[in-house]
DNA sequence: CGACGAAATTTGCACTTGCAAATATAGGCG
DNA sequence: CGCCTATATTTGCAAGTGCAAATTTCGTCG
């Protein structure tokens, strides 16, 4: 295995380095980076029950409970359960929530801004391309050739 | 912000689930993710000062620190300070560490496989060039333009 | 040579994490 | 309607994590 070449190795580099480039943004705001990812997930899909969050921020399900936990003792987000179906609990920005995550965006925005600051548009819309196909390729309910 | 199409969203989410695809083959041979990345940069560069494993695998100095400590508890590498200057530790695998790293080598080139499964070669090696390209992009050094 | 600031690593501490078990609610069946 | 299994979320527990402070060694300057 060339380890320099390892696709996991290199794309896990790369998270972990927009990570540690966007925490120190985070911090001023007293919000850490899981909580960035909820909040910004709830941003653009609105209320949402917590499994589905747990898939679209890929945070462990238990982590995640405690998470809105603390974004609810921030007063970021609220807790309801689900009209329809009582098993399910509904997260949803506050007000506040909202705020403080757009604030935050523009930093966002030129992190991943001086990541491409290299490649071409038609590069960064590839490899934009790549990753998600990538990522569904690994779907684990439908992966492999069973 | 279109998150949906928000590269640090795209690589991290991948991250991740390389990293919950492969934990299950780690947790038989009683390996977590993070002592792996130590390993298979042990394994490809051989012996390393702490803190250049510390940015090669891009694990904190003092997580690494601990992380080491519990690879020498298991057997799997050894520490010893640096013959030049002994402010420096030098982390090595053992035999045990080199064989354990390498019977998990055929599962983590099966994983990588299974996401590019849907990519021709030369588009896997176009998002290999493109992830190094954003990563050192994104140098903490040399970045902005100052 | 002794003191002083810099570099590499480790440790104290408070908090977060994930697994597995527990809880809460649904929905189907006899 | 009550019971049983499945689904959604939370919690107990035992680690793991990162920041900042402490430790160890180095290299230089007076």
């Amino acid at each position: 295995m060339e380890l320099d070449s390892y696709l996991p190795y290199l794309v896990n580099r790369l998270g972990q380095r927009f990570v540690s480039e966007f925490t120190p943004s985070l911090a001023e705001a007293g919000i850490d980076v899981q909580m960035w990812r909820a909040l910004s997930v709830l941003h653009r899909h609105g209320d949402l029950p917590v499994g589905e969050l747990s898939e679209l921020t890929s945070i462990n399900l238990s982590t995640l409970s405690r998470l809105i936990g603390r974004m609810d003792a921030k007063g970021l987000a609220l807790r309801s359960r689900d009209d329809g179906d009582s098993r399910t609990v509904n997260v949803r920005l506050t007000p506040e929530g909202k705020r403080a995550t757009e604030k935050l965006i523009p930093e966002a925005v030129a992190l991943e801004a001086r990541a491409v600051a290299g490649l071409s548009r038609s590069e960064v819309e590839t490899l934009r391309r790549l990753l998600l196909r990538a990522y569904a390729s690994l779907e684990p309910t439908a992966p492999v050739a069973a």
